[in-house]
DNA sequence: ACCTACCGGTTGACGTGTCAATGATGCTAA
DNA sequence: TTAGCATCATTGACACGTCAACCGGTAGGT
């Protein structure tokens, strides 16, 4: 639709002054918010987004329990980085790595009782921080803009052409 | 505005579901955009883009050289992230570190002709990519909007009380 | 039976970021 | 003068992410 006609728009190579000043603005105000959180979530309970991310989905997984292949395509990790993180997490005690049964090959990962406990300590001031500074921070137009921006970003990133 | 009564918005502690959603879209696809450019800067130039945010600092400043600490709050980071970052680009040939001769303990960083060069054959492909991810994945009304959730979550997390 | 190819998971190397501690230097006040 | 004290920059320890290599095992084709 706005891609419609090459002439006036499709023409350009290269953003504008206005576009670059918004391009920055939006990235880099969006990579505070992301470490503010971070941040935030550290102080208020030791975890990282990361292990909040392993928690949430294995709290929410029959048994507390899952696959580790499997956790990684449901919070969209590669298997390498899930594995570096689960070590991590292994160490302080927040989850159980165990041979599964039924898959040969297969690990389980389990959540472990100070696992889940850290999981619920975090998840109140967890989504505190989200509603003080994104949801409070916009007005409710915003915030629908906002879904409709990551909407049409997120299919430009998954379209396959342009890589 | 939007906080004028307490009553229905402001009483709630926690976001709606429907919040919360935008909220995962935004931030993961916000993330995942920074990391597609960060690869296509890579595949494009073998630089970081914190590698291409330093460049561009020492490329527009006179004499192509900063002292550290002014490149630093220039570039909004942290004296101990620039220096690590510094030390690396210095092994690799794109910088120069000397003492400054006027500001006793201050660290002049100069641009090498390989920086420079590393910088001019970055600039373009990276500006190209910024177009095709964000500004033309998006309307213009889009950007706009973009440009106005950015300050106003730049603000809020700017503001002191709420931290 | 054997060779190959894939699959699930781990590991190592390295770049990157934060925090806290450490030099090195100049300023200021007892 | 000397005892703090702030400032500029670096360093070390550690968490985190990606990439490529690897390992053990199952499955298919010959």
């Amino acid at each position: 639709m706005t891609e419609a006609t090459p002439g006036r728009r499709g023409g350009r190579q290269l953003p504008t002054a206005d576009e670059l000043r918004i391009w920055r603005d939006f990235i880099e105000t969006t990579a505070a918010l992301g470490s503010r959180l971070e941040s935030r979530l550290q102080g208020d309970s030791s975890l990282s987004t990361g292990d909040y991310a392993v928690l949430l989905a294995l709290s929410e997984a029959q048994g507390e329990a899952m696959r580790s292949s499997e956790l990684a395509s449901h919070i969209g990790w590669e298997r390498s980085r899930l594995s570096h993180h689960l070590g991590r997490m292994e160490r302080r005690g927040l989850i159980r790595r165990q041979e599964c049964a039924t898959v040969p090959r297969g690990a389980q990962v389990l959540l472990t009782t100070a696992g889940a406990d850290a999981f619920r300590g975090a998840t109140f001031p967890h989504l505190r921080a989200i509603r003080e500074l994104f949801v409070d921070a916009l007005t409710p137009e915003q915030i629908v803009a906002a879904g409709e921006i990551a909407t049409a970003l997120k299919a430009r990133l998954d379209a396959p052409r342009t890589q």
